[in-house]
DNA sequence: TCTCTTATCGAGAGTGAGTCGCAATTGGGT
DNA sequence: ACCCAATTGCGACTCACTCTCGATAAGAGA
């Protein structure tokens, strides 16, 4: 992956291997905050900067990829662990949804406007059971 | 519509009746600075922060209703005329998803998990046909 | 291993979209 | 007309980024 970097032009600097360290050790999506605070206790002088930079060029690299959970900050997860959502807007509590929810949405989309659906990026907000 | 306001304790106020007035004559979502623009050219001294709580004001009353297109400032429009989007994240191009698309979401996500959707809040992003 | 180019970094200022605290104003029930 | 809580204008503040800039350091080539 380093070299996939690298590949491209790219340098395997330390800041990105910890970020990718950590990346791969959090079995969750991680808010930048809490992302920075994995990256500083083992490099103090890892800029906040440093981390969304870094972020942004692992996503362009397609090895990561963020989430929108409702209004809150993004989330990062490994690109291969991305996967769609369901939010409840009142009490925050989270599914996690296989895309196989999506699978009539997805068609309707392609077939009326042509548009292909990326569940996983946004949630989808509503009620959960106890809150409805 | 103001005698709702104050039947719950509020005050039917000149920046609260211009501003019900523009969100009625915008037949489309508005931006929080576009609402404010039309405002502000009735009623110049109106404040921005007076939008923000006005428009929250009028949304818990139920009248009116906020859209997250992406990664954009949050559009305003009236309840009645709320609806789901389909946006393509590369040239923003927008659908209006009528309800009966998320049928079959809205039907798996209350069995699985009990949850209720609604779609409307944030909208769905994707690739369309041109981007794809 | 040394050099050199330039990608990347740390630091800090800047931006967009709201949110908050406060004193002054004003709607509207009486 | 009176009164007082709801509302307002204003500015300061927060949060989540984003940008600029001079310094540093990867890593390709010698």
């Amino acid at each position: 992956m380093l070299s996939l970097l690298r590949a491209r032009g790219g340098r395997a600097t330390a800041s990105r291997r910890i970020l990718l360290e950590v990346l791969f050790d959090s079995h969750d999506h991680r808010s930048v905050e809490e992302l920075a605070a994995a990256v500083q206790s083992r490099a103090p002088d890892v800029h906040l900067s440093t981390i969304y930079r870094n972020l942004e060029e692992l996503e362009e690299l397609g090895v990561i990829a963020h989430t929108h959970l409702g209004h809150g900050p993004a989330t990062y997860q490994l690109a291969t662990s991305a996967h769609a959502h369901l939010l409840c807007e009142r009490c925050g509590r989270r599914y996690e949804a296989p895309a196989e929810l999506f699978a009539g949405l997805a068609r309707a989309a392609r077939q009326r406007y042509g548009f292909t659906i990326d569940p996983r990026h946004f949630a989808i907000l509503g009620r959960c059971a106890e809150c409805a």
